[in-house]
DNA sequence: TGAACATATGAACAGTGATTCATATGATGA
DNA sequence: TCATCATATGAATCACTGTTCATATGTTCA
């Protein structure tokens, strides 16, 4: 055998501060929370779920309304409903074959704020 | 030719509410910017790329910490830094042959936030 | 009750993206 | 200057995800 692979740990580096490292482990965020999180941010990663809150921010709709206001099929905004839904993004109530939807959630807004706040930032 | 597809607009639904759809549509955010809070949020997305941000919530780290920290590889470590880097939601200082990472935005200590109460919320 | 309409959904497809592997870069110190 | 170490990066791979297409569900009204 040659000198490759002698050691699988020569491929990564060490350790640099042992204290730090132990020190944030200790304080570390579990796994279950961690996919909780990044399930929840995933939903506000897509631009049409996106501009779905937006136009909801604005008003109650229907998924035809949406739909006519995105320039989007009714299947692709049905679809994203119902992740928005699942995530308790968004509510929705039912009046005859319409169905209306709307926010579900305070913090829709200030994480919007947030997002706004920093692309601006960067705009200098 | 059969009767099928005589109109495309047959498969959508129709308009209900022309003045909402007006309404929303005039209000309604931009394309451009859109793209770029999508871009934002994305980021927070991922479970590695999380974590990453929040260990540095507790500590300034250098890669190799932080693959200890999280068990990662380095690579994969400085693949996700680099987009963290991009998207200007880290800094990093060099001292040496070492790489210090920390935040480089105030917002993520608020996002995280927001995330966190949310999905508290859904736990009752 | 059955046609018409609003909405939901399953399957297939295409594009994206995270990790791995191998290697490059760049800094140190002997 | 050369070996070593910390970090970065390009290419390949595999899994995931958003849209489309076709169709199903469920409600109204004639």
């Amino acid at each position: 055998m040659d000198r490759h692979n002698e050691n699988i740990e020569d491929l990564k580096c060490n350790v640099i501060h042992e204290d730090v490292v132990e020190s944030v482990s200790d304080k570390m965020i579990d796994m279950d929370t961690v996919k909780e999180l990044a399930e929840f941010f995933k939903v506000f990663g897509d631009s049409t779920r996106l501009r779905i809150l937006y136009a909801l921010s604005l008003s109650e709709m229907c998924v035809c309304d949406i739909a006519a206001v995105l320039g989007t099929s009714q299947s692709a905004i049905s679809h994203q409903l119902k992740v928005l839904r699942q995530m308790r993004l968004v509510k929705y109530r039912r009046d005859g074959k319409v169905i209306y939807y709307s926010h579900d959630d305070g913090h829709i807004t200030e994480i919007f704020r947030q997002g706004f706040e920093h692309i601006n930032e960067e705009k200098e």
